[in-house]
DNA sequence: GCCAACGTTGGC
DNA sequence: GCCAACGTTGGC
């Protein structure tokens, strides 16, 4: 999971705990938190658009997905007229602060593992939700920066 | 701030 | 259903 982290960083989701994942409206990240996180699921947190950019810290999900609600509130920055309450567009999760890694795993980093080589992160580098997969984030936690 | 790589919108 | 125009994301 992606999150800039001048918005939302591994230390705000620390110092908060739990959270849920709102405003992500885009479907593809949507279809991943609806159809395919289930309580129990790690999670990697990484930080965008900052220097540099890379895995933060890691998260659980704690709660499965359900209908985001900001995007009823026309208040709300993630407004969407078009998702109706009683048959809402978008969804989300809550995920649990777990760990922040010891330093940022920078994208470069990761990039230089060929085990890594296929990640969804560097094929659709503007998805903010995607999906790791097993081989992947055994060798992402094996690295040192989780000591 | 630039730009590539998308995703979305709307005219036809 | 196509496609141009526009908007967004995110690395650099």
């Amino acid at each position: 999971m992606k999150s800039e982290p001048s918005v939302f960083s591994i230390d705000d989701l620390k110092a908060y705990k739990v959270t849920c994942w709102d405003g992500v409206r885009n479907y593809q990240a949507r279809n991943f938190m609806r159809d395919a996180m289930k309580i129990g699921d790690g999670v990697l947190f990484y930080h965008s658009s900052t220097q540099p950019s890379g895995i933060a810290g890691l998260a659980e999900v704690v709660k499965e997905s359900y209908p985001d609600y900001t995007a009823f509130d026309p208040k709300d920055i993630h407004y969407d007229p078009k998702s109706d309450p009683s048959k809402p567009t978008w969804y989300m999760v809550d995920v649990k602060f777990v760990k922040a890694s010891k330093s940022i795993i920078a994208l470069d980093r990761l990039k230089a593992i060929p085990a890594l080589k296929n990640m969804v992160l560097f094929k659709y580098g503007r998805l903010s939700v995607q999906p790791v997969t097993p081989e992947e984030w055994k060798i992402i936690l094996s690295l040192p920066e989780w000591d």
